[in-house]
DNA sequence: TATGAATGAGCCTTCATTCAT
DNA sequence: CATGAATGAAGGCTCATTCAT
């Protein structure tokens, strides 16, 4: 992410470990005040480093928010990636396994997801956003991939598929807002509920 | 909303006009660059007033947001309660033209859509949005009212009513994302098909 | 130089003002103690004006540099265009006169030509100052013209002309370095001791 | 320069080397982007060494800047009394002799020359600048009095001598801005001349 | 010697808002 | 009503230098 990183390798360790808190932390902060009402100096606060020590750590405030959404997007898409090549699966149980994988992520990076949707705007907009951009694509067009395998098997209902689709992008995104660890639903019963609004 | 709007009609009508064009202006803006990267320089600019002229129109920036909240929240809220008064009709068409209604509000107000959900985070947080919240508590309560005389009708699937309801949440707000006038798909399409994967 | 100065002619003469005193104020510091090492709150005690004010006047730091260029360069080349115009002069008297209104516009612009001299760098560097650069080149040609002239007519010396050109350069804006005004030396015994090292 | 350089002789010779690498690779950086403009990490880059070893073998930033001065005027001013010691030699050849040597010292030291002239300012004006400062006051008096002894020769032209001093060092200063090497003009053409300017 | 993390003051600039005219 | 100058705190970021390892 900065510059150059140590190379030996255990201060590389550390470097790495120091950088990943700060991204943590920022992504708490990005996701409970807001990327543009989280200043500097909340961070350098938040992670106990100084303004000047922050920097070793990251190259800019929008670097770490890129980096935010690449940690939410790029595993994600990777365990999508390895569910949709399994082509022995039923459609359906690929829709489901997709879908438990997409809120067992969404879950288990909160305050990411939550960043991710607020920002969205500039993700959208602006030149070096390009790659996440690209993984957001890619990760719909599988989705619809899975989505019209079903629907040619007869498993979806009559709704239109690319209106299904965005139906399951908005209700799987907007888990982020509600879910709460230890809630009275489960990963299980929020992604077999969701899949079972979408099959038949 | 600024101290004292003038009482005569003639010049009342101008300021209202006025105060409802800046409005608008700010709710495009905040939507294409979100409430914090927009500065009131870019509302003077894309208003054609002056720094100081514009605080005719306005209090603050901040109540600037909460309006827009409001003329999206308001009258929809308006609407619903009257779909929901009306008890001769079957659950599941009320659901319909409730659904539809939203949807329907959410396509007219896209910008203001997009701020609202943008900006969640201060709404949820502080003091002076306590109305704004309640109008979308009072929402979301009137939705699950209809939600749960459907599924005492047998008309819902086996899906969890509150899972069923943040779905639904999740699925029209998020139309705001991707909805644009003149597509393929128009409002009874969507809203239609929204109620499609909802109802049994 | 800023986005809009005032429409009004009373206070846009006031703001032409204020404007020219910053950019005056600038020439000074920037002179004495170098464009890098002068900071905006040096300039703001400079001015009496306040952090934020100054910035009613200049677009940026750079601008500044910038509009104490031109303001160096863009009236000695009018100058300069019109004496190389009177095409009926002698070519010695045309270099004479040229040199005399160049030597005078130094000396009357000394801290401004400090600065253009000490920033040299960057003026030659970078992409928005094409339009200083292409002044400064256009300087020169003319200069080299009538030095050219002169060489036809057997004035010169047995020195190489582009050589001649470059000590007349060197000489003449060296004069900012040493100059002070009431000095023993006045504008023409200056510009006719440059000519007289110049012309046989 | 810093603290205690090695005192064997093998390790005192690297660290010289290694030294003069980072003196000579800030004259190159000073020149190019300016002494302010150049921040140490440019340094450590240029250098391949690490922010903490680059201050082995420097004391400061200004101290390096301090040195660069000194790499020029130091061998120059040697080389100038040296020449100026010979009381056999005409006057006018003292002229062309040291004018040359000073020519050919500016075109083999262009950096230092450029950074001497562009942070002329700092030199002036400090404390810890007196030895520079001295160091170019002496030359200019030994200049000035091989002139003097040419003008008692009568080979002067008729311009005021402190003048024509004066254009001398503006002249010969600004080499460093245009010279580059393998051009049409080489050190013997300039230095000549520029004295036959000069001389009568 | 060499490393690279750390410092913290200072940089230029922007901001929402006010007020004399 | 309207203007635009003014405010001054806060914004993100860079810097020369030091020091424990």
């Amino acid at each position: 992410m900065k510059a150059p990183p140590p190379t030996r390798p255990a201060l590389r360790a550390r470097y790495d470990a120091r950088q990943q808190g700060v991204v943590d932390a920022a992504a708490r902060l990005f996701a409970q005040q807001g990327y543009g009402a989280t200043s500097m100096a909340d961070l350098v606060e938040a992670t106990g480093l100084t303004a000047g020590g922050l920097y070793h750590y990251i190259d800019s405030k929008e670097q770490l928010l890129i980096r935010i959404c690449d940690e939410l997007l790029e595993p994600l898409l990777e365990r999508v990636e390895h569910v949709v090549a399994d082509e022995t699966q039923a459609p359906d149980d690929q829709l489901r396994a997709l879908v438990y994988a997409w809120v067992a992520h969404v879950e288990g990076h909160l305050d990411h997801m939550v960043v991710f949707q607020q920002e969205r705007r500039v993700i959208e907009a602006e030149e070096q956003w390009r790659r996440v951009r690209r993984s957001r694509k890619r990760f719909e067009r599988l989705l619809d991939g899975v989505l019209a395998r079903c629907e040619a098997a007869g498993l979806l209902g009559t709704v239109d598929r690319s209106l299904t689709l965005r139906a399951l992008l908005g209700m799987v995104n907007h888990t982020a807002q509600w879910y709460r660890p230890g809630g009275r639903l489960d990963t299980s019963a929020i992604a077999d509920g969701f899949c079972d609004l979408i099959l038949r």
